[in-house]
RNA sequence: GCCUCGUUAGCUCAGUUGGUAGAGCAAGGGAUUGAAAAUCCCUGUGUCCUUGGUUCGAUUCCGAGACGAGGCA
């Protein structure tokens, strides 16, 4: 019985602003690698600065896959990311090249790379809408109760208050005609990866890097760049659920100041770096490195 | 100089008819299975400005002082 050998491949991950593309290229250089982003953002055209893409000079000469390769108009999810990337791996190993991810966005890396295994079902936008409706007019237990039909086993773990995996456990369980919570599992991880993570011990410190990030952005143009993106798509959920557009959507309408816009994007990006940081904490197979001094 | 109001958690402020106090934000922790830069959950001891007095007991009442804001001269 011979055993499929996997793919050896290096990934690359930490918060926002933690210098990962630059660590990323660095490998790629040296294992003579292509890198694969994976950064739920990045994907987009027309969202430079605020994702703060790499510009050609940052690629240094080095391949990087799906970035850029997205109209703002369509949706991408998990699945077609997770679709792709596999795709894309065995492309580039089969060049005799090493596959490097680098990114930012946990649940891409943990379909991807680690264990979860996704029921595959499509948003199904009418069904959302209808109970995003429900929720509106006699409120999100109404909502919940409905799960608590549908699939017992998954309402427990799912809290009352979040509508969104509410409505997708519905959204799943309804379009199986079976509980999700039976549709969806773990696997074994598909590839044989090093993980290396980027952080700073010091909070702070990284604070204060997004901080500096920021203003950065705002010198190259963030403000004209989030407003052509809103003239040309209108109120885009996408364009809504992004930081560095949706602060300068209420500046737009006039309700908040331009020092306000830049607070709350800084504000957003730290709790968003908490955030990613509680996705790789999880991760006991990081080996993490210092990116202070 | 006089009058009024204020001084409580890192910030903005509630509150205690006298029995040592609580919200929002911030901060920290966590969840996460096709929206994920989304969504959601958990965590609040702080000389209640200082100092005298009244009281069994004062952050709360009274006096004095400090600081801040406004008003009158």
């Amino acid at each position: 019985m011979t055993k499929k050998e996997k793919h050896k491949i290096i990934a690359v991950v930490g918060p926002t602003a933690s210098g990962k593309s630059r660590l990323a290229v660095e490998l790629a250089k040296k294992h003579n690698g292509e890198i694969i982003s994976a950064d739920s953002r990045q994907i987009y055209k027309e969202f430079d600065i605020a994702t703060a893409k790499p510009s050609e000079d940052e690629k240094a000469g080095i391949v990087h896959h799906l970035i850029d390769i997205i109209e703002p108009t369509q949706e991408f999810t998990v699945a077609d990311f997770t679709d792709r990337a596999q795709q894309l791996i065995e492309d580039i190993v089969s060049r005799n090249k090493l596959p490097i991810i680098a990114g930012g966005t946990g649940l891409y890396l943990r379909t991807l790379l680690q264990d979860f295994d996704i029921p595959r079902v499509e948003p199904n936008k009418e069904l959302r809408k209808e109970l995003e409706t429900i929720a509106e007019s006699e409120g999100v237990e109404a909502v919940y109760d409905m799960l608590v039909e549908l699939d017992p086993v998954l309402a427990q773990k799912i809290h009352k208050n979040n509508l969104v995996k509410i409505v997708r456990a519905i959204e799943v369980s309804k379009t199986l005609n079976m509980p999700m919570s039976q549709a969806q599992g773990r696997k074994e991880p598909m590839y044989d990866v090093e993980w290396i993570g980027l952080n700073a011990e010091n909070r702070e410190y990284l604070y204060n890097r997004i901080n500096l990030r920021v203003d950065e952005m705002i010198e190259k143009g963030l403000e004209q760049e989030a407003k052509n993106l809103f003239e040309k798509y209108g109120e885009l959920t996408l364009l809504l659920s992004t930081i560095g557009y949706q602060e300068f959507h209420e500046y737009f309408k006039g309700l908040i100041s331009k020092e306000e816009v830049i607070e709350q994007i800084k504000q957003n990006t730290r709790h968003y770096a908490k955030r990613q940081l509680t996705w790789f904490r999880q991760n006991k197979d990081i080996k993490w490195m210092e990116i202070e001094g």
